[in-house]
DNA sequence: CAAGTCAGTGAACACTCGTACTCCGAACGG
DNA sequence: CCGTTCGGAGTACGAGTGTTCACTGACTTG
């Protein structure tokens, strides 16, 4: 009775879990979650209409899961990034690098989150909107360790660390839709508006 | 045969079609607009399914017009705002003003913009695309004729606007989805954010 | 090895959907 | 005033939808 009892049948019932996941991904890359069906799924996966409800309640609930696959990797990947290296923001700069590096190799997973941020399904939407927020308490922790912001009030860091995350968020998104050949572009931009904000940072308790 | 000729004829057309545009965006409160069906659209406006075809050619060309509905009339507002008073940045702050002023007078209508910016419509995403690039290249003049930002490169300018425009974007979308009891949590946190650019603004040339 | 569990099947249900017709009648131009 | 224009109604069609039901057969368990 361990928890990793690989019984025949439940290695196969994930696998076509993974099935649907799979193919619902590569259908959502050109509509959004609320008009994809679920026969349009099970269609695409190789399965009957009714086997789907022995996995998924809903199409949202499909959705959600989808958040889960997509974000809850990368939050433990950035966890790791974030407690390695002791100092300074260079783990900042590593976090950024081992984003762009998730969505490089999983496009359409983030292609996904971007849609559906903001999108028609609402259990959805609340699931990502509480992985982001995550993310944002994440980075706000990790930017009160350094020392270049030691006094900054809980708030602030929180507002920062929400601040790059939106930002990662946008340029995602742009990166996507610019493609291959406009790539070099958007980053040049990305990077410039960082260290705008990074010198706000610098200069915060200032002119606080 | 001027052109506002208001023929009863025409003037007929142009109600349905406001109420195929109301009863759409009505309907795109609580679901994308890939998702939104012809005839639903036409059931809530009273109208028959062929009748859409008189005004619209698909739900897309519907989305494109909703765009226009909503960022037209503002960019027109933006623009007069812009060049009212004639110094400093009090006039980014009136804009902003008069952005939120809009948002909360039209909720549903920044709400699909929100929603169909990284939506499954392509020529929707691509019309809401070029009217923000409208209001960055906007906000990069205004902020060009500042004495604060008077040695900064087009470039830059360009930049720093889109990060302004995006920001509105951001913040409007967090407002729609708190709702009247969160939105006093929201503006601060979006006010600190502007206030962190700010900064960095002002700091820009000295580490460049 | 027998009993039971359960992922997946296949057929059928009652819808909604977009689109193509024909047709009506009020507003229009000469 | 009369013929034309054209916004909209009505009907019909084929295709696709989500969901239910009884069923099968391979795996699991005692």
């Amino acid at each position: 009775m361990s928890h990793t009892a690989t019984g025949i049948r439940q290695t196969q019932k994930l696998r076509t879990r993974q099935a649907l996941l799979d193919a619902a991904l590569v259908l959502l890359e050109h509509q959004s979650l609320s008009s994809l069906g679920l026969r349009e799924v099970t269609r695409a996966a190789g399965v009957t209409p009714t086997a789907f409800y022995r996995h998924f309640e809903d199409t949202a609930a499909l959705g959600v899961a989808l958040v889960e696959e997509t974000l809850g990797s990368l939050h433990g990947l950035i966890g790791a990034v974030l407690a390695e290296t002791g100092d300074s923001e260079e783990r900042l700069d590593r976090s950024v690098e081992v984003i762009a590096r998730h969505v490089g190799a999983q496009p359409a997973h983030f292609r996904f989150i971007a849609r559906e941020q903001h999108g028609g399904v609402g259990p959805v939407r609340e699931a990502i909107a509480a992985q982001l927020r995550r993310f944002a308490e994440e980075v706000a922790c990790a930017l009160g360790q350094e020392p270049g912001s030691a006094d900054w009030s809980e708030e602030d860091l929180l507002m920062l660390g929400g601040l790059y995350v939106d930002h990662m968020v946008i340029t995602t998104s742009t990166l996507l839709e610019a493609g291959p050949e406009g790539e070099a572009e958007v980053v040049r931009v990305a990077r410039r508006r960082l260290r705008l904000v990074t010198i706000g940072r610098a200069h915060w308790l200032d002119e606080g």
